[in-house]
DNA sequence: AATCGCTATATTTATGAAAACATAACGCTA
DNA sequence: TAGCGTTATGTTTTCATAAATATAGCGATT
């Protein structure tokens, strides 16, 4: 028996940032490129910019800063904001689990 | 910005009870029938059945018990441990709930 | 023994989300 | 100015899951 959990959150009803994003950003973080960070994740280029966008319409500032064009074709950064929100979400998530876990096991006694 | 949350418990890497397992469970304890449980949660019967059905095999004791024929057609009844179940399920997600809430006040700031 | 509402299970059909495919624009570089 | 890899976006196709449909069996009740 796992105790298992998902954490998101949202903005106005609507997604802003889980899992799946924080990974994205992260993958972003690290290659300085959606497609780049898309094909890594084994994620539709589409799809990875779709959520990027998202998020950034829906953040209080921008996460990531998009360049069309130029050296190398573009590339996309993370904002510091962005990096804080990995960060954060990141550590909550993990305060979640540890509490679950802990609960849990006086669940089963 | 609202945190949300999802718990459940898996047994052996399969969903064992979650949000709609739980649910349906409370609706079989008030209706004491599957298909009425199913009705009220606008679910296809079959659909209920097969979750009751992975319950109960994943479970260490019977969460319901079915039987067929007889008056009225027959029903279904939660078990003692289903109820229990039902209970400390609730229990754990509320806290986690809490924890949660608490935790990202702190974390806007 | 006929009826009734339920459990049990197989098969077919819909639906919605993801993936795949296609194409355009952008701006540095060579 | 031609090429490259990127962002940006529309369209089509796949696929997995849920819903719908169908049918059989059960057993107390009448």
């Amino acid at each position: 028996m796992e105790i298992k959990s998902r954490i998101w959150i949202e903005e106005k009803g609507k997604p802003f940032i889980g899992f799946g994003r924080i990974n994205l950003l992260k993958e972003v973080e690290k290659t300085s490129s959606i497609s780049a960070a898309a094909r890594a994740m084994h994620m539709s280029y589409k799809k990875a910019w779709q959520l990027l966008d998202q998020m950034n319409k829906l953040a209080p500032e921008p996460v990531v800063i998009k360049n069309v064009g130029g050296k190398s074709g573009g590339g996309t950064q993370v904002t510091d904001y962005g990096v804080l929100l990995i960060q954060k979400f990141e550590e909550l998530n993990t305060q979640c689990i540890t509490f679950l876990e802990e609960e849990f096991k006086s669940w089963q006694s």
